[in-house]
DNA sequence: ATAAATGTAAAACGAACGTTTTACTTTTGT
DNA sequence: ACAAAAGTAAAACGTTCGTTTTACATTTAT
């Protein structure tokens, strides 16, 4: 793998599993397995490490859910879950720990999840229709069942994300009646 | 208000608004208008601080949500949101900052959640009678949903926490037919 | 072949951190 | 009244942080 990549892998590990601001640039250049000169060449600081972090794994998670259905959705969570571990949403958690003081962070984590929501807006609109007037509704409730899964997760591992699945196809089989 | 509390309700001010290894003991000192050598005799030190205050928002929180019925709950949910903002679950923040690296925090977030499973428990069994045979899938669901309002309401607001509360009365309905 | 690009190892930087200490002052219970 | 308890202000402690720099080695493209 490429200096680039191992960086930004080995970084993502870390912050995933230490938290950002608890993870130290002497930990980050060791797990990437470089000097700190090289680091800050690539990420040109800690910040900017963040952020380029938080991109990889944007794109990373909307390739995931990149699926045909809801039920192939709660699927790949499932199977993220498995290989990678609940720890939360990392980009809240990055929210959450830079208090929106970071305004770069905040615009990154905002759009990822425009974008998580325009997803689960195109598998919900798949499933009942364009022209349902639940459309809105049952979307955003999805949304809230997926991220409600990934916090509960942390606590509850996988059933969390079972909970949600079988919550979500009652409230489409609902909405389809 | 005494030193304790005033040191207490200041410090969760800022933990929530900052994170808590971004807020340093000299805000902490400042906001809580006393002198560090009074701090630490009162917290021990910050890893003691972080302790009691998520031990008094533990108590705090379950105060609020001990309501009558689901909807009482989601209401309760609506109104602490107004008050305090919607920064997500400070115990899962916690949790994910410390990386699970302080058990007596981790101790602290996994019993504040088992308490908070529980008078979910409390509240489905009260709706839909205890011998339900969906109350333990009835009552992950809901439990699901209260936790992905608390999330999404960081970028959605309070139509998030409506999002939940609608999802949950339709599961409620289903689940009573 | 050689110059530019890319890398390493390690020391050093000032700033910020959590914590302790020193020297006093104020409040409070008996 | 007065000793004990609880407070303040401010300096100082050693550590750790993010970042830069120095001095040198390796890779790579023309």
């Amino acid at each position: 793998m490429d200096t680039k990549n191992k960086l930004l892998t080995s970084a993502e590990r870390l912050f995933d599993q230490q938290g950002f601001n608890a993870t130290s640039m002497d930990q980050l250049t060791e797990a990437a397995q470089m000097s700190s000169r090289t680091l800050y060449k690539h990420a040109g600081g800690k910040t900017g490490l963040v952020k380029q972090v938080l991109s990889a794994r944007d794109k990373r998670f909307l390739q995931m859910i990149d699926v045909q259905s809801i039920d192939d959705l709660f699927e790949a969570l499932k199977t993220w879950t498995r290989t990678e571990g609940a720890r939360g949403c990392l980009f809240l958690r990055a929210y959450g720990e830079t208090g929106s003081n970071t305004p770069e962070i905040t615009d990154i984590v905002l759009s990822h999840k425009a974008a998580f929501h325009a997803q689960v807006a195109r598998l919900v609109t798949g499933t009942i229709g364009p022209d349902h007037p639940n459309l809105g509704t049952l979307t955003a409730q999805i949304l809230v069942l997926i991220e409600g899964s990934t916090a509960a997760a942390i606590y509850q591992g996988e059933d969390a994300i079972t909970a949600a699945h079988q919550a979500a196809s009652t409230l489409i089989a609902q909405a389809s009646a």
